[in-house]
DNA sequence: GAGATAGTTGGACCGGGTACAACAATACGC
DNA sequence: GCGTATTGTTGTACCCGGTCCAACTATCTC
């Protein structure tokens, strides 16, 4: 039962029911991607196998490219509270290494951005990249704040070295990742093997 | 004296002589950028400061953003070639910092683009992020390459990690120069304390 | 019903970027 | 000097992503 004062269901009070959802937009936008790339479909021919006006996507995305990354924004945030739960006694890059392993142990095979399986069939790579340092620098931004916050020693060049490095391994291991078959390892694995290393590494300068 | 055939000076054969330059389209966007920011400047008003038309532009930038990175992309394709004279006898990934801050060295104050000095002068934090990645891509490339040809002992994801990640060190160190004031120190010795963790971590399994 | 509210839509507009054809200036062989 | 190939410049038309906004529509509540 819910009551009306339920902060998990929103309880609508007024106003049009959205004729549209993100899903929709983004299921017709895969399609599209799959069938004339990323660079040859336009926002129009989404919004109109989508049944919206091109006006209406941009109530759902802020940006074509948004439509690459799918989960991955909000995964990302969840990193923030994933950082947060951390026990203390733990050395804070090890704290990062298995908040991020945790994180991607619970992606579901559905909820992959098509972006990321589908890599080369859309022709997708320099929007990629270009819609990417955003993502990458705002992770970044958390795993430098957590590291700010959870060490004594930790000079703002290293912690802040440390962070980007943390990040470009886990660029590495996600890019690798995609873009290998099915034969591939365990995407967890993957990324613990990128990441210790750079911990070990800053293991002395930031603690 | 030079002879016909000197390479290094083209001896122009034909054709009509550049009306305009690189750097005094630069030079007209910086005064612009400084007035009225990055996004607030069009890139025809660039050009009519420049005294050149507009399609002109695009024969000297492949982008507007261009602007933004001067000389970094051609620092960038140096790198190469430092890393290519390093003697086989040092660790791939010691090769790889010294080849770095070597190049870092020498770097005259004036080469240093306007808007790594300028920075939030010109409000510009999202267009350099949405226009850096690329060059980030291509430096880890580079660094990536070098590694898979230098090492006996070198699985792809290692190295990829590992170019990624020092990549990643080289980013945070140049942020923290570029915002840092006057008594910041110097970039050399910041891109040695990012880098050097980095190299340690991975030098067991990239070797 | 009357509001208030939330969502949709069309249209105007801006600016970056591409494509291309016409034009201007230079060097060279004759 | 004169054609000609070459190289660079310019105007123009066009596409597309993105912003802005005012009009409209559907829903909820009183």
């Amino acid at each position: 039962m819910s009551f009306p004062s339920d902060p998990l269901v929103p309880a609508r009070r007024a106003g049009r029911r959205p004729a549209s959802s993100r899903a929709a937009i983004e299921e017709a936008a895969g399609e599209l991607f799959l069938e004339n790339t990323y660079g040859g479909t336009t926002i129009e021919q989404i919004t109109t196998r989508a049944g919206v006006s091109r006006a209406s996507f941009f109530n759902y995305f802020r940006a074509k490219s948004d439509l690459l990354w799918g989960d991955v924004d909000v995964l990302i945030a969840d990193v923030a509270s994933r950082l947060s739960v951390q026990r203390h006694d733990v050395a804070p890059l090890d704290g990062i290494r298995s908040a991020i392993i945790s994180l991607v142990a619970d992606i579901t095979p559905d909820r992959i951005p098509l972006a990321i399986t589908q890599w080369e069939l859309m022709g997708v790579r320099e929007d990629l990249l270009a819609s990417g340092l955003p993502r990458f620098a705002a992770l970044a931004a958390i795993v430098q704040r957590h590291l700010e916050s959870r060490c004594h020693l930790a000079p703002a060049l290293e912690t802040r070295a440390a962070a980007f490095a943390v990040v470009g391994a886990v660029a590495a291991a996600s890019e690798l990742w995609a873009s290998g078959g099915p034969e591939r390892g365990s995407f967890s694995g993957m990324l613990d093997r990128a990441i210790t290393p750079v911990c070990e590494g800053f293991a002395r300068s930031v603690r």
